[in-house]
DNA sequence: AATTTATTTCGACGTTCATCGAAATATATC
DNA sequence: GATATATTTCGATGAACGTCGAAATAAATT
């Protein structure tokens, strides 16, 4: 593939925002791909068959599922290359200007994201409901019972095809969050509870009354997360 | 400037033959760079333009001539590293392909390439007709006696704006050959002398007899050369 | 078997991009 | 001053690209 190709491929921002998403080796479903690029699945197929064809991306099926990751580590460091190494126009972090509220609480495609996926994320880490095992979110081989707590049947969520808590890299918070079924469905938990509310622009999340409750009192949140 | 505004600028094998023409820091002028990419002047401006708007190529204008270069280190490395370290659909070595005669001898803008420019610059430089300091062409302090023989007067060469001596890097032979004033005056003073003439098809020259003579005799080309 | 979810295919539409002929401008040379 | 060379500007043209609504296909779930 010659460097105008590669340029071409890259040289658009649903693409660029796919690769970034799946930097640092997570894998991602078409429909989670085509929300991080802003774009509609018909259109994100069309992105996804060029970089698969161009050999940056690599495809898997697990059921109806499409799952795409980036194609080895030389893809992976020529996009760091370029990220790292271009001159840049406006050097300013683009992360100041993000809204509060998108920076707090958000959805990313059916999961939570910003501050409160972040934290919620890394409380799982620390009670043992979720294993970080080289820069990977797993399920514990014993069920947590925090899951039941929330109301999650985990032994439902296993039969599924779909991953079940790929890391997804928060771009507001560059730290991670968890994505697939068990993200989704935590996710789905608190909205279904009351906890959570959408608001109106559909990207960011309002947390309740009771929904501040519960996260202090049983996912053991600190107060100070809420000023 | 963004991944996808940095793989748009790069996207284009004008551009991308343009920059590739440049690598090893060598400065070539708006005409010059037009026939690398093999595109009109117009279009070579809108391509220049752009490149220089994206920070990856720096002008500097000398009388009339626009010369253009590398703009830092940063930028060749990572075009180096794009080039080194993409998935590539076929490796085969482009060089396989090349017409025998466009190998021999051809014309590169408005001086020699391929076998014969490579030739006739090493001999200048063995014959220290030429310095080759620092990956650069340089005339000698003392002006060599092998331009007169030939018919050039450097003195009036040397009144020139344009750049005396660039390195110009031989895409079939990946070893430099002497560009600018001094490569287009050895050009056209052998075309005028009748020792190489264009062929048809603009890109090749055949080298006469008497031009065989010449390069033996007098520059001291072996014999083996034009088997 | 009917329905739902994930994804793809099809086709139309609008935007962006790259090209060059003609003409103009800037910088020499004669 | 006239002419030549290097380069740019202008405007027209055709190709390439990215979008999504509608519909279809594949793989679940009910």
């Amino acid at each position: 593939m010659s460097i105008a190709d590669f340029g071409r491929v890259i040289g658009h921002e649903s693409r660029v925002a796919m690769l970034q998403a799946l930097m640092g080796g997570v894998a991602l479903s078409a429909s989670e791909l085509a929300w991080h690029a802003g774009v509609t699945n018909q259109t994100a197929t069309s992105h996804l068959n060029e970089l698969v064809n161009a050999k940056l991306l690599y495809r898997r099926k697990c059921g109806r599922f499409h799952y795409y990751e980036i194609n080895g580590d030389s893809v992976a460091s020529t996009i760091e290359k370029i990220a790292s190494g271009i001159p840049v126009k406006d050097g300013r972090d683009f992360r100041r200007n993000v809204k509060p509220e998108l920076k707090k609480a958000r959805f990313c495609y059916d999961h939570l994201a910003g501050e409160l996926g972040v934290e919620i994320s890394r409380i799982l880490v620390q009670i043992e409901a979720l294993v970080l095992y080289q820069d990977s979110f797993h399920l514990p081989e014993t069920e947590h019972p925090i899951y039941r707590t929330v109301g999650i049947d985990l032994s439902e969520i296993r039969k599924s095809r779909r991953l079940l808590c790929p890391r997804c890299v928060d771009w507001t918070e560059r730290l991670p969050h968890v994505a697939g079924a068990v993200g989704a469905a935590i996710a789905a938990k608190m909205v279904e509870s009351g906890f959570i509310v959408r608001s109106r622009n559909e990207r960011s999340v309002k947390i309740t009354r009771s929904g501040r409750f519960f996260l202090i009192d049983k996912l053991g949140l600190s107060a100070s997360f809420f000023v």
